[in-house]
RNA sequence: AGAUCCGUAGCUCAGCCUGGUUAGAGCACUACACUGAUAAUGUAGGGGUCACCAGUUCAAAUCUGGUCGGGUCUACCA
């Protein structure tokens, strides 16, 4: 045990966080926190798993501040907090850098490189920085663990997801369906919602819009007189190549529209033409109405208009109309060839159209649009894609076949098909309008060029399903701040839509669903999607585990049918084509494909092609050619228990996997992967291996007690954990979440790479330590608010926070060690200390109550700026100021042990209330104290308990009356500033003492609050007595002012006028008014009003006169100061100041504190009668043995006491 | 385009929920003081159209509606 508290030379928090980690690393301070609480009920916190294929950066460093301080703060509220840190690696980022790094496209993968390779290079690349990301961990003090992470990659991890799916997929929340997705024809692939929000790739551009004219069939509901022909659907679009796959019109149910009779402005033709009646003034003029239709000719500048007829959207419906280009790719045949049944070309409702744009009425193309293939599904209109994969029209759509829809081939002389479509409506009198357009458009990152909407196969969980269960849900999740959870998280769910779960990309989970040979496939291939959703096709299996790969059994028509799986040896059959061969030929020798399946006859066909061109044979053309398991056992091996081990679950491996049925079906994978928030919303059950291991472990961390992470995560893993927990386990994954607002640069700008504004990690905590950081992270900005992150701010924070906390310690080090204060006297009761020890804590415990509301409530800003503000406002700048001679002045006996248990008890406190936030200062500050005195027993402060209000020590009275001290001594000290003495001197030191101050009071309780502080006051502003007038005296004048709220209400519109009068009222009417009743409008009589009565509660009561004093005023608070300066006082002020300068000189010489010393002057009548009439006093003060005066001193100093020079010597006397 | 957060002193932020009197802190700046905690501290000063507009009200930084600016998320925009 050391007898000693350390003392330090200067503060170094760098250092000081070193030393800590060190010692953390060498007693297994983390891990000890955990199992210090065994058996004690646990908190459960997930780790939202970053990307380590990126360096971190500072914004990484705020949420991570945020669940350490919260998981600590759980830890020593008694808690067992166990934390499992993660790493997620899979998915597009990754991806992207490692093509960067080998310098190829998507394209290449398969061809270029093996996707063996690409994946092996990705498994290394992903945690890349990891390193990196282990020592920011480490260096800014966030405990999780490291050393049994769980890893997005892993065969067990997605094992795990496996089950997920096939959970999901068991309740039939899994299933395929094509939908509208964006698509780069010139990178020929599918976005992602991700790749979309790439910054830059929404543009603005400039495309050619048409307000297209369609043309309405003969219908007895448009029968109008001298409108029955030529009545015209207007429909407007910024992508005119979408015209020959349109199907349909949409309109608003409840939208106004409107039959105009006019001229098309392009051919002159009368025409009648339908738009919302809200968009009557974007194409009409005003003034036109009812203009003159007789005299129009091609000539006229004003077009003539008029309204024939109003309807709205829901008579409009089931309206038909002429298609606008057919050609022979768009018969209704062909229409019906793809979608049987079809009825196409009329008049649909849709919620989604406005009358914000275009003309109320949308064009409908159900291949390129999400709403329009909602529509189109739900009227069946159909579906027509005469644009192919390549971006250029089929055959059969008249002379714009083979045409680029959009530059994407980067032709010179392309020539815009849009423009040359507008320019055939406008001839055919089927344009109304036809102008530039810009807008916002997405465009492919990749190759800049503009993307499409494009029908395309995905898988999807149905969350739909189960919508209004998880807004139920919702609901009991504590949000912070709370709008995220009702606003943007809400809003999210209100609209949601089925997850998109599949991805066409090579380094994820890949998806666990095996299936046969079906012709729905074919249709894709031959550039048609499949329609139907939610179909199975007859022989699908989806894996749950890798058991299954031996053995996967599923109920089909009621009978259980068992599905082995096999290894295919790609290689060997390569290798050995000519076995394959001659399989094909014996299979061949017994059936006329040609006749009876021509799917088969033609697969079979490509696959002998292949074989003789020597070309790669892939799993699918086999299986296209609709060969069976026991046509290829010569290449397939049964999967056996000891294989599974082994198995990478990822590509390419896992696609060399086939099931066969007990007809020898097989089995093959589809191609996708899922998306990558499939891995991190799992990890609630993946992270333990779950269902396979730890069933209890899991149990037992279900749902997570908290979770925190980036705004930007509300719609990625916070919806992913919270879509998971519903489907799976009908329950919430999380009880209370935290999302963190943006770090953003000094100037409010994010952070990015490219603008350079990054701010290191490193170095920040290099150069201000982990605690100044974290401390700044958390008390700057309310964690939701975005934060403006500035160097200068922690510079703050060092200096104010943590110097002051470290000169109090220090304090407090440098005069117990004097005294040999450890603890170990007999503890006395607070009620026993001092008034002074009683107030620091009562506020000490009313602040444990505010932090420790505060962090319950995950508010930590609010508990830190607590912290705060009673360490300066309170403890250094009061209480230690205070109390600073009765550390190191006097005997060491009660007074001064009551000083040093309290101020140790403070100290110890605060380091127990800064720990969550400041955990390397904390466990110094704790260590430094208790090493001494062994006042508790563990030996970090993260394993003590969270300190506890004793509300039995909060004395708010005690607490106002300091604060009215604190108020008195502050205006008594601006007092002396300001007042002007006789020789013009301005301001009175506070080193010279003053006779008095007289101190108004309002009424006797004030009174006698200010009586028991007045010891202070004195002392504080060094003044011999406090007068208190009471409040019966007539010394004073008192003030009046309306009290606005009480008033306000009773007078309503008079209230003005009353302030006015109450401001004017009288000492007498004062003391009337607070007597009794008093009545303000006395002439009510006269002016026929109503008495207007005011009592004591509508005014308020102040002094801010006293004659022949000066003044100072803050609130109904005032103080008058007595600034004559009698003999004595000047005296007095006289020795005060010489004490100062004497005790300067100790400094200068390095005297010890205690080192006694003897003082000689040199004769001098002015500072003769001050010096011996203080002279007792004034040893006291400066620890000297000895005074006096002499005729003269060799080597004497000069020194300045109240513009008067001194000699002195100074010495130390021996000891 | 929708949602959401933000806009108060040169800077960082309180105050707004629950309307009320002269809108507050800290930093920075200036001056003066204090001094055995001293790279600390005190006092004073300058510095604000509380983004803008309208409304409700006796009274608006605060409530309501809108506009503008900034951030973020989401998006399928005809």
């Amino acid at each position: 045990m050391k007898s000693k508290y350390q003392e330090y030379i200067q503060l170094n928090l760098t250092q000081i966080a070193g030393d800590v980690l060190d010692a953390w690393e060498k007693d297994n301070t983390f891990e000890r926190s955990i199992t210090n609480r065994e058996g004690k009920p646990t908190f459960v916190f997930y780790e939202g798993p970053p990307s380590a294929n990126g360096m971190p950066g500072i914004h990484h460093v705020i949420s991570r501040t945020l669940k350490d301080l919260v998981c600590r703060y759980k830890t020593m509220r008694g808690f067992q907090v166990k934390r499992k840190g993660g790493w997620d690696t899979h998915g597009l980022p990754v991806e992207l850098g490692v093509e960067k790094l080998l310098g190829i496209t998507k394209e290449d993968i398969g061809k270029k490189i093996t996707v063996e390779e690409y994946n092996a290079t990705c498994r290394r690349e992903v945690l890349k920085f990891k390193d990196k990301w282990d020592e920011l961990t480490q260096k800014m003090g966030y405990w999780v663990d490291l050393d049994h992470p769980y890893i997005t990659f892993e065969n067990n991890y997605i094992e795990s997801l496996w089950w997920c799916l096939k959970e999901l997929y068991k309740k039939g929340f899994l299933y395929e369906s094509v939908s509208i997705q964006p698509y780069s024809p010139a990178a020929g692939t599918g976005l992602s919602s991700h790749e979309l929000n790439q910054p830059g790739t929404y543009k603005d551009v400039k495309d050619t819009s048409v307000v297209a004219m369609f043309k309405a069939t003969k219908n007895d509901r448009l029968k109008i007189e001298n409108a029955d022909e030529n009545i015209f659907f207007l429909a407007w679009t910024t992508t005119p190549w979408t015209l020959p796959s349109n199907l349909g019109l949409t309109v608003g149910t409840n939208i106004d529209y409107v039959l105009i009779k006019t001229f098309n402005p392009y051919t002159h033709l009368p025409v009648n033409v339908i738009l919302a009646k809200a968009l009557i003034n974007k194409y009409f003029k005003t003034e036109n109405e009812n203009g003159d239709f007789s005299s129009y000719d091609e000539t006229a500048k004003l077009i003539p208009w008029k309204i024939l007829k109003e309807f709205k959207g829901k008579e409009l419906e089931g309206l038909t109309y002429e298609q606008l280009l057919p050609g022979e790719a768009n018969t209704l045949e062909k229409i019906r060839e793809i979608t049987p049944g079809a009825q196409p070309f009329k008049v649909v409702t849709g919620d989604f159209v406005t009358t914000e744009d275009g003309t109320g009425i949308v064009h409908t193309a159900p291949a390129f649009g999400a709403d329009d293939f909602k529509a189109g599904k739900k009227n069946n209109l159909g579906i027509l894609t005469l644009v192919d994969k390549e971006g250029k029209f089929v055959d059969g759509v008249g002379e714009f076949s083979g045409r680029f829809v959009k530059n994407y081939k980067d032709d010179p002389n392309y020539t815009d098909v849009n423009v040359d479509i507008s320019v055939k409506l406008k001839k055919e009198n089927r344009a109304f309008k036809v102008e530039k357009y810009e807008h916002n458009y997405p465009h492919c990152w990749r190759t800049d060029k503009p993307i499409i909407y494009y029908p395309l196969d995905a898988w999807f969980i149905k969350t739909t399903a189960a919508k209004e269960r998880m807004i139920e849900l919702n609901n009991t999740i504590n949000w912070k701040p709370a709008s995220t959870g009702t606003g943007r998280f809400g809003n999210w769910l209100e609209n949601m839509v089925d997850w998109n779960l599949s991805r066409s990309r090579f380094w994820g989970t890949p998806l666990p669903v095996w299936r046969t040979r079906d012709d729905t496939n074919h249709y894709s291939r031959l550039n048609q999607p499949k329609i139907d959703s939610i179909k199975i096709p007859s022989y699908e299996i989806c894996i749950g585990s890798k058991q299954e790969f031996i053995e996967c059994t599923r109920e089909i028509e009621n009978k259980s049918q068992i599905f082995n799986g096999f290894f295919v040896n790609i290689q060997k059959i390569n290798n050995d084509s000519n076995l394959l061969k001659s399989i094909l030929d014996k299979w061949q020798e017994n059936y006329d494909f040609e006749k009876t399946d021509p799917y088969t006859y033609v697969y079979t066909k490509e696959l002998y092609n292949l074989i003789e061109s020597n070309q790669k044979i892939t799993l699918e053309n086999l299986v296209d050619a609709n060969l069976k398991s026991h046509h290829l056992k010569e290449f397939l091996a049964r999967i056996t228990e000891n294989d599974l081990e082994n198995i990478d679950l990822h590509k390419p491996t896992i696609d060399n996997i086939i099931f066969s049925n007990h007809d020898g079906e097989i089995l093959v994978r589809v191609p996708d992967l899922i998306d990558v928030w499939f891995d991190s919303g799992a990890m609630p059950y993946a992270q333990w291996h779950f269902p396979f291991e730890n069933q209890e472990e899991f149990k037992k961390n279900f749902p997570a007690d908290f979770i925190a992470e980036g705004v930007d995560q509300t719609r990625g893993w916070f919806y992913t954990l919270h879509v998971l927990a519903a489907l799976l386990f009908d329950s919430v994954a999380y009880k209370t979440v935290v999302s963190n607002g943006l770090v953003l640069d000094k100037n409010g700008v994010k952070m990015s790479k490219r603008l350079g504004n990054i701010v290191d990690p490193f170095e920040t905590l290099e150069i201000f330590g982990p605690d100044a950081t974290r401390w700044y992270l958390i008390t700057n900005a309310s964690p939701w608010d975005s934060l403006k992150f500035d160097l200068e701010g922690i510079k703050e924070v060092q200096r104010k926070f943590f110097g002051t906390l470290y000169n109090t310690y220090q304090f407090f080090a440098l005069y117990a060690n004097v005294d040999g204060f450890t603890f170990k006297e007999k503890y006395i009761p607070v009620k026993e200390r001092p008034e002074i020890d009683q107030w620091i804590i009562s506020s000490l415990n009313s602040l444990i109550e505010s932090v420790t509301k505060n962090l319950d409530d995950y508010e930590p800003t609010q508990a830190g700026r607590a912290i705060e503000y009673f360490l300066d406002e309170h403890l250094s700048n009061w209480y230690v100021r205070l109390s600073r001679r009765r550390f190191w002045k006097g005997e060491y006996e009660n007074d001064k042990i009551c000083a040093y248990q309290t101020l140790y008890e403070c100290l110890q406190a605060l380091s127990m209330l800064i720990a969550p936030i400041a955990p390397f200062f904390a466990d110094w500050l704790f260590t430094n104290l208790n090493t001494v005195t062994k006042k508790l027993s563990q030996e970090s402060v993260h394993h003590t308990d969270f300190p506890t209000t004793d509300s039995g020590l909060i004395d708010m009275e005690l607490e106002e009356r300091m604060q009215l001290a604190q108020d008195i001594s502050s205006l008594i000290l601006s007092l002396r500033k300001k007042v002007n003495l006789p020789g013009g001197q301005i301001g009175i030191k506070v080193r010279q003492p003053l006779q008095k101050v007289i101190i108004p009071a309002i009424d006797d309780s004030f009174a006698q609050k200010i009586k028991m502080v007045e010891d202070i006051i004195k002392s504080e502003t060094n003044i011999k007595e406090v007068d208190i007038l009471q409040a019966n005296n007539n010394f004073i004048k008192k003030k009046a002012k309306a009290n606005y709220k009480t008033l306000g209400k009773k007078l309503g519109a008079k209230m003005k006028w009353a302030a006015e009068k109450i401001q004017q009222l009288g000492d007498d009417d004062i003391t009337r008014v607070l007597q009794g009743d008093f009545i303000l409008n006395t002439d009510y009589e006269q002016k026929k009003e109503s008495p207007i009565i005011i009592t004591a509660e509508d005014i308020e009561v102040s002094t801010n006169e006293i004659p022949g004093f000066e003044v100072a005023v803050k609130g109904n608070l005032t103080v008058a100061l007595d600034i004559i300066l009698t003999e004595n006082l000047k005296n007095e002020g006289f020795a005060r100041e010489f004490i100062n300068r004497i005790q300067t000189l100790r400094k200068e010489k390095n005297f010890d504190l205690t080192d006694k010393i003897v003082v000689n002057l040199v004769n001098d009548e002015v500072a003769m009668l001050p010096i011996n009439e203080f002279n007792t006093y004034i040893c006291a003060e400066i620890l000297a043995d000895k005074l006096e005066f002499v005729p003269k001193l060799v080597d004497g100093i000069t020194i300045d006491v109240n513009n008067h020079s001194l000699t002195v010597t100074v010495t130390k006397k021996a000891k």
